[in-house]
DNA sequence: GCCGTTTTCGGCCCGACTGTTTTCAGTCG
């Protein structure tokens, strides 16, 4: 039982209670004493058996006895009682836009009814209608929400939510009304997946803003639209939300809706500390008695500057998920994170060899458009043969292509002759030393056997990573983000053994993957392992997949330095000159 | 249920929007 158990516990207790009506300011309790435990540095165990739980802000007598039990017994009993009494039907419920706790207990008391299929017939006939406080258009909105529940209710991948985002922003920016737009959220922090689309814009004029927004294209329902707040439904599903604001407190908002919750939480009472209130409104100073003094709001131009308000050196939207970034940027500077300009070639990607839809020369040409120095060709090996991976005969003849492009110059990139290889079941390499030693890097990845304990494919991945021609290790989990989980792996095994091995991990940058995790890159780095930001390009569109990396790559708190493919072509010839040479 | 330089009670973030009301409760972020 560790600490993010505890505090999913606790989150549960929060939700049942809601449902159950009770005091509001019991259910935050519970909210609050799980993100307090989740951004807990320490062990939680150690901190129980020294009798320091109590310190812990948010963490009362009442949650500390229940956090004890949980520790000791792996239970709770109050827990287990509560889940009991509340019917799995109404958590289900709250999904549903438009219904609350209120509103569920309502139905639930009023109604008799605690399934999905039983308030869809209650709506069906009109029985949710009659409700007090309830009407037609609660009625449609209900059968519509659990309609529209599967469709709606899912994550999408940071990719495609930048896709969509980035012409409403340009349309945004674009209208004489509007003097600053940006988008928020998670988005703007890059995280891998996106729920909504959050749009600010500074206009003292919001009016024709509202108007653009709710009848440009691509819209399929106008879910709310008032005069400073509007949300749409686009197609694909993604929602948007758009808030208009008074220039003077863009900042704020921009701020405040790039969040993450815990960064803002932090925020507010590191402001707090300090005498002042922060919010999506402004920053204002708090008299003794908490009241808001007549002083004027802070007026700051940009975030650099209300974060230097606070005392604190400005951090960009990518660290701001309350992981210890303000603690950082309150003592020192934080890292130059890497950007996307710093990319001089991509390792890691397919030609139609193996599953690729472009040729050799095809490739070579659009990542000289790029702009970049070199590219690695890393088609799959002959285990992949669903991906119709390369035979040593068929690799050979690619070699042989490749020194010639090299030779005559005419591809105008440095072209790098790799291989991705597939990592057998047993952790040995798909081809021999034979072979592998002719090439000029080696990207090992598993393809197969995914269901092996963990136990099992750890010490697999780690086996290869030992093996002395390996050069990176493939996406590190294999998941396939909103589709598939992960193999189960240790991955701080195997970070320790690519350090130890100086071998690379890669992040494979295509947008389904982003793996390794941005989670695992600070440990990663601090130990000294390099990262190559991969795109997994399977024809020459992917290769710009790399920006999802370089993404990855920032949240993971890297700089230029920590990235393999930042390095010119000199230096990474020299690199991999030095790995291949016998030790 | 938590918290305390207004300290053991009485607060706890709050504004926008919708739908149902006719001045407001509930939801959402």
């Amino acid at each position: 039982m560790d600490k993010k158990t505890v505090a999913a516990v606790f989150s549960e207790i929060a939700v049942l209670l809601e449902l159950e009506g009770a005091n509001p300011f019991k259910v935050r309790a519970y909210q609050s004493g799980a993100r307090a435990l989740e951004s807990l540095d320490g062990d939680l165990r150690e901190l129980a058996e020294s009798g320091q739980l109590g310190n812990i802000p948010g963490l009362g007598k009442a949650l500390v006895e229940k956090a004890e039990i949980l520790l000791e017994t792996g239970r709770l009993p109050y827990h287990e009682e509560l889940k009991a009494s509340v019917p799995p039907g109404l958590i289900e419920m709250l999904e549903i836009p438009g219904l609350g706790p209120k509103k569920i207990k309502a139905i639930r008391d009023k109604l008799d009814i605690t399934t999905l299929e039983g308030l869809t017939k209650a709506c069906e006939d009109g029985r949710v209608a009659a409700l007090p406080g309830f009407g037609q258009k609660s009625q449609q909105k209900i059968i519509e929400g659990i309609r529209n529940r599967e469709a709606y209710g899912r994550r999408h991948l940071w990719w495609k939510a930048r896709e969509t985002a980035e012409p409403i922003l340009e349309g945004l920016r674009g209208l004489s009304a509007v003097e600053r737009a940006e988008h928020a959220g998670s988005l703007r922090r890059g995280l891998e997946t996106v729920g909504d689309l959050d749009f600010i814009v500074a206009s003292p004029e919001p009016g024709p803003v509202m108007e653009w927004f709710t009848s440009m294209d691509g819209i399929l329902e106008v879910t709310a639209r008032g005069e400073t707040k509007s949300s749409v439904r686009l197609e694909g599903g993604l929602q948007a939300d758009l808030r208009v604001v008074p220039p003077e407190q863009f900042v704020f908002a921009l701020h405040h809706f790039t969040g993450s919750k815990d960064h803002n939480v932090k925020m507010r009472q590191r402001a707090l500390s300090r005498g002042y209130s922060l919010s999506e409104w402004g920053l204002t100073r708090k008299e003794g008695g908490g009241k808001e003094s007549a002083e004027p709001p802070v007026r700051v131009a940009d975030e650099a500057e209300l974060f230097r308000f606070l005392g604190l050196r400005e951090i960009p939207p990518e660290l701001r998920e309350g992981m210890g970034e303000i603690e950082e940027a309150e003592e020192r500077d934080l890292p130059d994170l890497v950007k996307p300009t710093d990319i001089r070639g991509v390792f890691h990607n397919h030609t139609n060899a193996s599953d690729g839809h472009a040729t050799l020369a095809e490739m070579a040409r659009a990542a000289k458009e790029f702009g970049w120095e070199y590219l690695g060709i890393a088609d799959h090996s002959k285990a992949s043969f669903q991906a119709n991976g390369l035979s040593a005969e068929r690799l050979e003849r690619q070699v042989a292509e490749i020194r010639r492009l090299n030779e005559s110059g005419e591809a105008g990139i440095h072209l790098f002759s790799g291989l991705e290889c597939d990592i057998l079941p047993d952790g040995s390499l798909d081809f021999g030393d034979d072979v592998l030693g002719n090439l000029d890097y080696v990207v090992a990845s598993v393809h197969s056997s995914f269901s092996q304990s963990e136990e099992d494919m750890t010490r697999r991945i780690i086996r290869a990573v030992e093996h002395p021609l390996v050069t990176m290790l493939g996406h590190l989990t294999g998941r396939l983000l909103l589709m598939r989980e992960g193999y189960r792996v240790d991955a701080a095994k195997v970070i320790d053994a690519a350090a130890a091995n100086n071998v690379i991990i890669e992040i494979n940058a295509h947008p389904r993957r982003l793996d390794m995790d941005w989670r695992l890159w600070r440990r990663a780095s601090q130990k000294g392992v390099l990262a190559s930001i991969n795109p997994d390009a399977h024809d020459t569109g992917g290769l710009a997949y790399y920006e999802a990396g370089v993404v990855t790559a920032r949240k993971g708190w890297l700089t230029a330095e920590q990235v393999f493919n930042t390095r010119p072509l000199a230096k990474v010839k020299d690199w991999l000159d030095k790995r291949k040479a016998p030790a």
